[in-house]
DNA sequence: AAAGAACGGGTGCGCATATG
DNA sequence: CATATGCGCACCCGTTCTTT
């Protein structure tokens, strides 16, 4: 291992070097927003161009991925009511019935809701710990789950050295405070998402360039119940962008925890893996003493 | 109208995890 | 252990929106 080799910035008019693109490993903030390619340099040539400020914030884990308490429970609850629904109707289209009773009262986009279909069949269970009522909308059902003031499970490694091997996979795990969810920054109130695991040094890649170009006119398909990203820190960024680059917001009317873990200053090369991190005992005091200024 | 910015959606890579 | 799978990521292209 030696002395940590950036990538050279590249030409913005020739990003291609013979039909090969290449990609560093990490691009900042900015240009992840921006979806422009950036080059790795602290500041990227991009930002230095717009003389913004240039950082490579933490990038989301999957097991970082926090839900409500229960919420997993309560999926699973109505993934059962939906087969039971589902075996009904099995069942009277096998006897030869039809829809029995008056058909059911369509809601705004055109179909019943699956609250009264699954009532209608008798599918639906009140049994106090299922939501009294079909929830069609995952992220409403979130939501319900935070203002009832549940608390929030955190996917864990199932390898995790003080889990019981021999339970069930205990991929959920309680967490001590509930986030906010709608500063995804708060994050920061469970343990620091170690830096990306990538082999170092590996600032750039090399991919194939695509000949071809892409198909037009994607389909307009929308799925109307998607499930809510809680930890896009992106949404968080793109709040501030253009404060920050103004100079005027004032950085110490947050709280230092929300920078200490995912602002990783540019002078730090984001390729480091954990295994560079690892042992590093002096890593938060460098934090502490250099990020907030 | 032209230029630039923003953004949606796509490709393909590497990593983490699950599985055999 | 090897392999499969899921996911996050960089960043490209094309379209739409905004600014001049």
């Amino acid at each position: 291992m030696g002395a940590t080799i950036m990538t050279p910035p590249l030409e913005p008019s020739s990003p291609m070097d013979g039909g090969i693109r290449k990609r560093v490993c990490k691009a900042c903030d900015r240009c992840r927003l921006k979806k422009s390619k950036c080059d790795g340099a602290s500041p990227c040539s991009r930002c230095k161009a717009d003389n913004a400020i240039c950082v490579f914030g933490e990038r989301k884990k999957s097991h970082d991925k926090v839900y409500p308490k229960g919420y997993v429970e309560m999926l699973e609850s109505q993934q059962a009511q939906l087969v039971a629904g589902l075996q009904e109707l099995y069942k009277r289209t096998q006897n030869g019935q039809g829809w029995t009773g008056a058909p059911l009262k369509e809601s705004a986009n055109g179909v019943p809701l699956t609250h009264d279909i699954l009532e209608r069949l008798g599918a639906l269970k009140q049994d106090g710990h299922t939501s009294e009522a079909f929830e069609e909308d995952l992220s409403v059902l979130q939501q319900k789950l935070i203002a009832d003031g549940a608390g929030f499970m955190q996917r864990q490694p199932s390898h995790d050295s003080h889990s019981d091997s021999s339970a069930p996979s205990p991929i959920y795990e309680p967490v001590a405070q509930r986030p906010n969810f709608t500063n995804p920054f708060n994050l920061n109130q469970f343990p620091p998402t170690p830096p990306n695991q990538s082999p170092f040094p590996q600032n750039a890649r090399a991919i194939p360039t695509k000949s071809h170009s892409y198909p037009h006119a994607q389909s307009n398909l929308s799925w109307n119940t998607p499930v809510s990203e809680f930890d896009d820190s992106m949404d968080f960024i793109n709040q501030f962008e253009s404060p920050i680059m103004d100079s005027a917001i004032d950085m110490n009317s947050f709280p230092p925890t929300m920078f200490q873990d995912h602002i990783v200053p540019a002078a730090i090369n984001p390729c480091l893996t954990m295994k560079d991190w690892a042992g590093q005992e002096d890593l938060q005091r460098y934090f502490n003493t250099n990020m907030i200024s």
